[in-house]
DNA sequence: GCATTAATTGGTC
DNA sequence: GACCAATTAATGC
């Protein structure tokens, strides 16, 4: 493959295969640029100037922050369909995350110029815009609340529930392999607490492994786990 | 097979 | 509940 083409995508939630049937949009879908990163490189660079706003054509990236002493803070995971690098579009100079491929993935990548063309003639890739946007918004604050409150345990569960909302399987397990420490830096603790919680969460026969993969066995009660503590299970 | 990295466990503050 | 050290398992070359 040479490029990532719009119009055979199927990536049916990408806000920019939504609209690149559209006359108006596709002068701007042309100047794309597609990306191939291996396993492990790193595409976003914290701090470095930013190059516009990605698209993860095919493959699986996690966004981070470097945090206090080099600790890095786990922002989301993203796959197939999925924005990444959207907190630098815009006013900011400077990219605020880091973003690195946990596969070999393609990207799609559109330049500042090119987008902001794009969203001054193109009203509809405007406003799905603007509600990815209030969405995320709306994401974060409850996240707040999440790492304020919550114990390790109830942060790796949800951490948890939410790597199957993005990556679960009709069988039950993950379609994504993360190391303890991605968890980790995830659910906002350290790899041995996580690999603490992931032991007697086995035992309680709440969670399965096969080989490296992991596998919820009972969500319901997981769920209810912190549920109780009257969280949002959707963040 | 050896060497590096990841996972695990136990202990300390 | 984080940090550190020691051990074991897994993986790359």
């Amino acid at each position: 493959m040479q490029k990532a083409d719009c119009l055979t995508c199927t990536n049916d939630s990408c806000l920019i295969k939504k609209n690149a049937n559209a006359t108006a949009a596709m002068p701007f879908v042309e100047q794309k640029h597609t990306i191939f990163c291996k396993k492990g490189q790193q595409f976003i660079i914290e701090g470095a100037p930013v190059h516009g706003l990605y698209f993860v054509y095919k493959g699986k990236v996690k966004v981070s922050k470097t945090g206090l002493h080099g600790r890095e803070q786990i922002v989301r995971f993203g796959h197939d369909g999925e924005i990444i690098g959207h907190r630098g579009f815009g006013t900011g100079k400077f990219s605020p995350i880091s973003a690195v491929a946990l596969e070999d993935t393609v990207l799609c990548n559109f330049t500042n110029d090119v987008l902001n063309d794009m969203m001054h003639h193109v009203p509809d890739v405007t406003y799905d815009m603007m509600m990815f946007y209030a969405e995320e918004l709306n994401k974060s604050e409850t996240k707040v609340k999440k790492f304020a409150q919550m114990t390790v345990r109830e942060k790796v569960i949800d951490a948890f529930l939410y790597i199957r909302r993005k990556f679960g399987q009709p069988g039950d397990f993950f379609d994504i392999q993360l190391s303890r420490k991605d968890i980790a830096g995830f659910a906002g603790t350290t790899e041995e607490q996580v690999i603490r919680v992931i032991s007697s969460l086995k035992k309680e026969n709440l969670l399965r492994a096969q080989g490296k993969k992991l596998g919820i066995v009972d969500l319901d009660l997981l769920k209810k786990e912190i549920s109780e503590h009257n969280f949002f299970l959707d963040s």
